[in-house]
DNA sequence: CCCATTTGACCATG
DNA sequence: CATGGTCAAATGGG
């Protein structure tokens, strides 16, 4: 898995070399350029659709058989009491601290644990809930949510809640942070702190069409 | 056996 | 009270 999120690292300074900036005239001379940049979006694609299949991609999973015809009440043994509160209490929900939208899911290359999942009341999709990792481990409060907002062109919005604390152990093997923030989003050149909203999918040869 | 995900129940908030 | 967010037992994979 590593393996793959630095060989689409590579691949994405390889675009850059090759003109992954969108302001090329595409006069008759760079047509071999043009073609060595569709190959390196097709090698990009790839790499993108192999993670995001070993991540499991719960989205797109079961997500027809949300009604389940027999709700079964919890079938716990009956001597459980429920005397402590599960609940100390709720701090309110910061503001997200910055939020993306991409048509594939994409490894940020930290470490999260799936804690939940939600069918809004005016949403088609589950939202996921994420925490950090080590959360429990070095106290990180760091959270995102991930949801489809639309199928057709495959759209996602994560959100990101909080900032990490933790020592990550992906983040450790890129010294070089410039690899980093070509990892993070390679429609622009948006480094993680900032916000990096892709709304036009039309005209991108990554889009995906199966 | 260990750990992450699944999933319905539970809780806080507006 | 309705809704979104979180908990935790059950589940499943390695």
């Amino acid at each position: 898995m590593e393996a793959l999120i630095r060989g689409r690292g590579f691949a994405n300074q390889l675009l850059q070399v090759v003109g992954g900036n969108k302001n090329n005239h595409n006069n008759d001379d760079n047509g071999e350029e043009v073609i060595a940049e569709d190959l390196v979006r097709k090698v990009l694609r790839s790499f993108n659709n192999t993670i995001l299949l070993l991540n499991g991609d719960s989205l797109s999973g079961g997500g027809a058989s949300s009604a389940s015809p027999n709700p079964k009440k919890f079938e716990g043994n009956g001597t459980i009491n429920h005397q402590s509160p599960r609940y100390k209490k709720r701090k309110t929900l910061s503001t997200p601290t910055w939020e993306k939208e991409s048509s594939t899911l994409m490894d940020d290359g930290y470490a999260w644990r799936k804690y939940g999942q939600k069918l809004l009341i005016n949403s088609n999709y589950h939202r996921n809930y994420f925490r950090c990792s080590y959360k429990f481990d070095e106290g990180c409060e760091a959270t995102k949510q991930v949801q489809r907002i639309q199928e057709d062109p495959p759209l996602y919005r994560t959100t990101y809640h909080g900032h990490h604390t933790c020592k990550n152990k992906l983040l450790q093997n890129y010294p070089n942070d410039d690899e980093m923030i070509l990892m993070d989003c390679y429609y622009c050149d948006a480094p993680q702190q900032d916000s990096c909203m892709v709304l036009d999918f039309s005209s991108d040869p990554l889009l995906i069409s199966q």
